[in-house]
DNA sequence: ATGGTTGCAACGCAA
């Protein structure tokens, strides 16, 4: 596939914000998109929606917590819904090969906090991504692993650093975790496209947040080494954030020559 | 200020 387009949303409830998924999809045309947090059975998703405008979708869901899904342009192949070695009924991956790239959607656990029993899911969560994803570089050349991570890998993805330090999101652990990732062989594609761009992608509903930029950068796309090299564009689109009725997360889109 | 808001679903849980 040369010259595609691909986002990541975590629409927190796809019932809810349909109508401004199909007007963003409209907008943006893109290639394809992630999201997470649909908290939709697999029984109630929408797809005739989807597949009336010209898309497809795939979609592992549960009812109201978690639930992924993948729109895209072009057929969908190979798909995966679990990580290997852990049992989990949450529903927070889905990989599938869509014209030789392989797009690997991940809604990673929040982890509440760092001495909560979901702080530990999230850790081990994370060392089986890390299992999968060598797994899929072995396999696949053109990777790209996007989502809703719940980390905010450096200090400039954060509002207040200092703050934050130690803190879910932003723990040396869960930190490490991404960085390991990046090691395996990929790159942050807006960071990689923007190296010194404070921008965030998740704003909390409270506080008045959103209005006063007191957020995090925590959705993520990044790209296997072989794709990097032809990332031209990546940007958080902050438009829905300001709408009525908004996610909490804005969309990110990265453009492939 | 240990608060605040949202979604789901029906009470508190998760984020």
């Amino acid at each position: 596939m040369s010259g595609f387009k691909i986002a990541t949303w975590n629409v927190n409830s796809l019932r809810v914000r349909l109508p401004q998924v199909l007007e963003w999809l409209n907008k943006e045309q893109p290639d394809a998109l992630a999201l997470q947090e649909t908290k939709l059975q697999d029984i109630d998703f929408p797809e005739s929606v989807f597949t009336d405008i010209g898309y497809r979708v795939v979609y592992s869901g549960q009812r109201t917590y978690n639930g992924v899904a993948i729109i895209t342009r072009d057929s969908i192949n190979e798909k995966i819904t679990d990580l290997p070695g852990i049992e989990d009924i949450q529903r927070r991956v889905l990989a599938v090969t869509v014209n030789g790239v392989r797009i690997i959607n991940l809604y990673i656990p929040n982890g509440e906090s760092v001495t909560s029993d979901k702080f530990q899911y999230k850790l081990q969560w994370l060392r089986s991504l890390e299992i999968f994803l060598k797994q899929e570089l072995g396999a696949h050349q053109k990777i790209i692993v996007l989502g809703d991570f719940n980390i905010a890998p450096q200090p400039i993805d954060v509002h207040n650093p200092t703050e934050w330090e130690g803190k879910v999101l932003f723990s040396d652990q869960e930190r490490k975790a991404f960085a390991n990732m990046l090691e395996l062989g990929f790159a942050d594609c807006f960071r990689a496209l923007n190296p010194v761009l404070q921008a965030y992608s998740w704003w909390d509903y409270r506080v008045n947040a959103f209005k006063r930029n007191l957020g995090m950068r925590i959705d993520h796309i990044l790209a296997s080494q072989s794709l990097i090299a032809q990332c031209e564009l990546c940007h958080i689109d902050k438009t829905p954030r300001s709408h009525e009725r908004p996610s909490d997360h804005a969309p990110v889109t990265a453009a492939f020559i």
